[in-house]
DNA sequence: CGGATTTTGACAACCATTTTCATTTTGCCT
DNA sequence: AGGCAAAATGAAAATGGTTGTCAAAATCCG
């Protein structure tokens, strides 16, 4: 059984950055869907767990949830204005925190990157803010 | 007026790794401190706002706190196990973000880099977990 | 079809953080 | 000093995202 889980997924696709669990329940329900909140949890939960949706948090504690073209490691480069975000790779990245790790004697290194910044068409047009 | 702040202050300064608001309250408390928790919260803030501690989000969503060494910019190295930070500077990073916006034609590049592993005391003797 | 199992979702519970607001402390001016 | 206005403090209540509870509904399977 996994209509809601992908209805939750095919939601997330249509979304250009990441959205809230919040969000993306009353996008739901605005076209009609018949989904609980509760559900929309477990269905985001459930996607990142399985490595199909990506996950970060927000400055305010938010957790934000974006479903990702590629499936190999990538972070993001999120445009802090209107949310658009690009997926970018960073081996020189990896390398360096791998580094960085065993020079000090830590083992099994994982890492969090993630880039914000004004996009090309929020930085020309709009004001600052 | 800064005498609690300093106190908040002093506080982390004692501390090995990052601390939630929560426990820098609880700490104070069993040392016999007199102040509320409201108190340690805008502390913390005020600090952080101030660039004088650094701040981060755990994965269950709890802002944590820590009293730096340097006031450049730099990055982390926490031990998943015990907390235990490193600081680490890495002018490659940066300039990789830096990098990775403008070719994409975002400006005013910030980033988060937070590098986690099992430090050298953690992974020998204590098993996984 | 019938019972066992899983999924769902309304609602309550959680809990870190914030807000409110009355009280206390501090700063400053005379 | 005295006194008042502004800032700081903190107890308690409010907030808000997220999780737990539990009964009803859907799904499986023999």
């Amino acid at each position: 059984m996994t209509t809601r889980r992908d209805a939750v997924h095919d939601t997330l696709r249509k979304s250009e950055g990441f959205r809230s669990a919040q969000d993306v329940y009353a996008e739901m329900r605005l076209h009609g869907a018949k989904i609980g909140l509760t559900t929309v949890y477990r269905a985001l939960q459930a996607l990142a767990d399985g490595g199909k949706v990506d996950v970060l948090r927000t400055d305010d504690g938010e957790s934000v949830y974006r479903a990702c073209a590629t499936d190999t490691h990538h972070h993001h480069l999120v445009c802090r204005r209107c949310g658009r975000t690009a997926e970018v790779a960073g081996p020189a990245v990896e390398r360096w925190a791998e580094m960085v790790g065993s020079e000090h004697g830590f083992t099994e290194i994982t890492h969090t990157v993630e880039v914000f910044g004004t996009c090309a068409s929020c930085s020309g047009p709009a004001k600052t803010r």
